[in-house]
DNA sequence: ATTTATACTTACCCAAAAGAGAGTGTGGGC
DNA sequence: GCCCACACTCTCTTTTGGGTAAGTATAAAT
């Protein structure tokens, strides 16, 4: 099953159930809005690869996370978590010895949102193919002019 | 049901169908290099609001998608959707008249990706409330240091 | 006494992304 | 002859994203 890994069917049929049954009512374009921003805060490169990183493996020091993401600098790590946190998408925990021990686990609303995510990681991998070759075609089409 | 207006179950059930049964094998990690960047690529704040506005409007021209999105500049909205046509998303058919007309709409590549980027639409639009809750609450404390 | 480990912060810098706004080509209407 | 429409394209400036490197706190290990 396609489920990108380490989101569960459960998951994933929960990201598409809905209780909202009504025709395509006109949206309020504040709504719309809030909506908009909150996609463009949440769908960004850090937040996806750390989400999927948690999903994956549970809880997390913040060490670990920058390994596992790989390429990621200390700065934007506190910087995506510190949102994500915010955000209601993990929670952070601190223990108070020494050296410092902070721990990374994803919430139930970080799960869903993984979960949500999933369809489009799924498009991206069986859609590679085909983006790759329409691409080729297009720039072969300009190089001809 | 909430398929985020303008997707049909059909479209939206398609983007979750999928032939593979393989257990959670590894995956070539150039491959998760490619998918990475794709999404990265893919799932940027215009490229998702022209993607709707297309899958709602069917044909549009250049200055309509301008205002239907609202707040692009003019070299956005031709930039993202010249990227758009390259990743085969959508098509340009320029008609040889004057002044210009030139008519825009989604391939069967870019419904595909919305329907599939529409979990994340109605993740957004189901947990709006819940993640300004969570910011309240973050920022109170903060705030209480 | 010095080093080590951890999880940050802070300060500084650069490059890329994005916005503002003016310019362009062309043929038809006036 | 002039302006308008449309879909850009170009240039300039601002904003943002992100990297590097150094600093901090503390106790245990050496």
């Amino acid at each position: 099953m396609a489920t990108h890994g380490r989101f569960t069917e459960d998951q994933v049929a929960a990201a598409r159930a809905h209780s909202t049954d009504d025709p395509p009512a006109e949206v309020d374009p504040r709504v719309e809005q809030l909506v908009n921003d909150l996609i463009g805060r949440v769908a960004d490169k850090w937040t996806m690869l750390i989400l999927e990183i948690l999903a994956e493996h549970g809880e997390l020091r913040f060490t670990r996370i920058g390994k596992l993401v790989g390429g990621i600098s200390q700065k934007m790590l506190t910087q995506t978590l510190r949102q994500m946190e915010r955000d209601g998408l993990l929670v952070r925990t601190v223990h108070p010895v020494v050296p410092p021990r902070v721990e990374y686990r994803l919430t139930a609303l970080g799960l869903s949102l993984g979960a949500a995510f999933c369809g489009v990681w799924i498009w991206a991998g069986d859609h590679l193919a085909q983006v790759e070759q329409a691409r080729r075609a297009f720039d072969e089409r300009a190089a001809r002019e």
